[in-house]
DNA sequence: ACCCGTGTTCGCTG
DNA sequence: TCAGCGAACACGGG
C-alpha cells in the first residue's frame, strides 16, 4: 500500500484513535518487526499516553507521554513505524480474534484495540527512547514533507545539478521528496509531461517547476481519492468527526485503479489522449509514462 | 511453476 | 571515493 498519500491516511486514524489514550498493554507477534530490538523494548510504552503522531514522508513518528507514575522523569518514548510494503494500522474490538498478519498489539485503555499488520515484514516497529528521532541517519536526512512544506522547485534544481540519475529514480530518494514511491513518481512525472529517463540534471527549471507541481497534485488527488472512499479521518488537528471507515482505515478503494499512467501498459493517454502508456523497467522498478506527451 | 510487487538496505563494480 | 546497479529481505496473488 504505502507511499505518502496511505502512510498520511495511517497517520491521521492513530492520530484519530490512539491520541490522548493510555497504553494498557504491548504484545509482539513477530519479532522480526522490532528489526532486532528485544522483545521486551515495547515494555517502556505500557503505561504511557500517546501524545501525538507525526509523519515525514513514509514514516510514522509516534511520540508517547511519561509513564503514569513517575511524571517528574518526563521521559518521551518514541515509536519509528514504517510500513514497507504491505504494512497498515488496522482497529479491532478487544474480544476480536487477531487480524491474518498482524504483528504488533497495542491495547488502549478505554478504546479499540489497534494492530500492526504486515504480510511481507518489510515494514517495522521501532521503540525509540526520548522520542529521538533525530539520532537516525535516514530521519535526520529526510527533505521537508511535501504536504506541510510543499515542494521548492529551486532545491530540486540544486540537489540535482550534477545527478545523472534518470529524473524517475531520482525523485524516489527520501533525502530528495520523502514520501514519493514507484506510483507517485510514475504519476508526477505524467502530470508534468517529463520522460522519466531524462537524466535529472538535465531538467531546466520551468520542468522542475511543472515535477513539483505535478507531483503534489498526485499526492492530493489520490488523498481525495481515499476521503471518497470513506477512508480519510479528519486532518491532524482538524475537526473531529468519526471516520466513516469505522474499523478499517482502508482496505482498497475497490478495484478501481485511481491512477491515470500507473499499471495501465497500452492504454490511451488521458493527458493527450494520443500516446499510448508504455511500461518500461528502471533500477528494477515498473515504471509507466505516455509515448507522447512526456519529453 | 514462475513472475510480479505501492520499500529499503547492502555489497559489488567500474 | 563514489554513483549506480542488482540482490536480498518475505510471502501472497495472478
Amino acid at each position: 500500500m504505502p507511499e505518502l498519500p496511505e502512510v498520511e491516511v495511517a497517520a491521521r486514524s492513530l492520530a484519530h484513535w490512539a491520541r490522548g489514550r493510555r497504553v494498557r498493554a504491548v504484545t509482539v507477534t513477530d519479532r522480526r518487526t522490532l528489526d532486532g530490538d528485544k522483545p521486551a523494548s515495547v515494555l517502556a510504552l505500557v503505561g504511557t499516553r500517546m501524545n501525538g503522531v507525526e509523519r515525514i514522508g513514509k514514516n510514522l513518528l509516534l511520540t508517547f507521554g511519561a509513564a503514569k507514575r513517575a511524571p517528574a522523569a518526563k521521559t518521551n518514548v518514541g515509536v519509528w513505524s514504517h510500513l514497507g510494503m504491505t504494512g497498515k494500522w488496522l482497529r479491532r474490538p478487544p474480544a476480536d480474534p487477531p487480524p491474518r498478519f498482524a504483528r504488533v498489539r497495542l491495547d488502549l485503555v478505554g478504546a479499540p484495540t489497534l494492530y500492526f499488520v504486515d504480510m511481507r515484514l518489510f515494514g517495522f516497529f521501532r521503540v525509540v527512547p526520548g522520542a529521538d528521532f533525530a539520532r537516525f541517519p535516514v530521519l535526520a536526512a529526510l527533505g521537508p514533507d511535501p504536504l506541510r512544506e510543499g515542494i521548492d522547485p529551486g532545491r530540486l534544481a540544486e540537489r540535482l545539478r550534477r545527478s545523472r540519475l534518470p529524473i524517475k529514480v531520482a525523485i524516489m530518494d527520501q533525502a530528495l521528496i520523502p514520501g514519493v514511491g514507484n506510483i507517485q513518481a510514475s504519476e508526477g512525472l505524467q502530470r508534468a509531461g517529463i520522460d522519466p529517463r531524462r537524466p535529472a540534471r538535465s531538467l531546466d527549471s520551468a520542468e522542475l517547476s511543472r515535477l513539483a507541481r505535478g507531483l503534489l497534485a498526485s499526492f492530493r488527488y489520490t488523498l481525495r481519492a481515499f476521503e471518497r472512499a470513506g477512508a480519510l479521518p479528519p486532518a491532524v488537528g482538524g475537526k473531529t468527526t468519526a471516520p466513516s471507515a469505522d474499523v478499517e482505515y482502508v482496505e482498497e478503494t475497490g478495484t478501481h485503479n485511481p491512477f491515470r499512467v500507473y499499471d495501465r501498459a497500452g492504454e490511451r493517454c488521458r493527458r493527450c489522449r494520443r500516446g499510448t502508456i508504455t511500461r518500461i523497467v528502471q533500477a528494477g522498478r515498473s515504471t509507466y509514462f505516455c509515448d507522447s506527451c512526456q519529453r
